[in-house]
DNA sequence: TTATCTGCAAAGAATTTGCGGGAGG
DNA sequence: CCTCCCGCAAATTCTTTGCAGATAA
């Protein structure tokens, strides 16, 4: 698995007058091999594997730069913290399913779903450049009564 | 209008064993009048012109309250507050589009999403019980270039 | 009366930022 | 060299909480 975002990251460094500094690249390698949706700290945590010297801040201060460069995207899961993945290919566009009983995320696309979204916006006179969504739900035979 | 909420919050207060305060009270009108989706410290200026003595502690405390209670809904547009509406009928569930360019937030219901939302989480074996939508869009015509 | 509430101010949690030294181009 | 960056710690922002007095039932 070839790490994609550290070679996009260096372009966009050259792009803009940015810097391709050491921080930044173990950042990248580290969110490029994460399966899952790290938050802040848990991303601090595995770059400190590689490189105990690089602070929170720079994390937090590289995670922006990196959503700003539209590399990265800021997931909300809920729970009070920013979650970040790497951005797949344009039409990627996945959303979560979290299982509240365990806590599972499990990404999914849906064509349905996103036609209608687009619909949506454009029945409101809007272009759609951005959208948030979550489904929570529990396993179907864990539960017993349909309160609620 | 009548006042829905202040007479279900009545119910509630009842049932369990709490008490039906004067700033429960006011927070229950003023939340019932609104019609927008106000933050923490909007709610408390306004509960302030009903009564100025109420602190913004009692509005998060109340709002905790009514949302385990199940009468209003907390939502999250992206920054970094929390948002509060009465929580309607229950066949409600409508979502939020956010017209970017200008932070108009339009409510809108859509079957067809409703039906995919829950097909999506049962495909996946789990029963849904809650989700975030929100869409974020610029105007149409507002949009020159076909950037991105 | 008495358990619940409330205001106040302090504590927490997540994130941002000012500053001076450090390093990439 | 000369900016741009980084680590550090302090500052911000939103939200929660401990405490002692106030209040509904």
């Amino acid at each position: 698995m070839p790490n994609v975002l550290e070679s996009r990251i260096a372009r966009l460094c050259s792009t803009m007058g940015l810097k391709m500094t050491e921080p930044r690249r173990v950042i990248a390698r580290v969110l490029s091999e994460s399966e899952d949706h790290p938050d802040v700290e848990q991303l601090h945590l595995r770059v400190r594997e590689h490189d105990p010297s690089i602070s929170i801040a720079t994390v937090y201060r590289t995670m922006k730069l990196f959503e700003e460069a539209n590399i990265v995207t800021k997931r909300d899961f809920g729970d009070g913290r920013a979650r970040y993945e790497e951005k797949q290919g344009d039409g990627d566009h996945h959303h979560h399913l979290i299982n509240v009983a365990t806590g599972e995320v499990v990404e999914f696309f849906d064509d349905e779903l996103e036609r209608i979204k687009v619909r949506i916006a454009r029945q409101h006179g809007l272009r759609l450049v951005d959208h948030h969504l979550e489904l929570f739900g529990v396993p179907l035979d864990e539960d017993s009564g349909p309160e609620k």
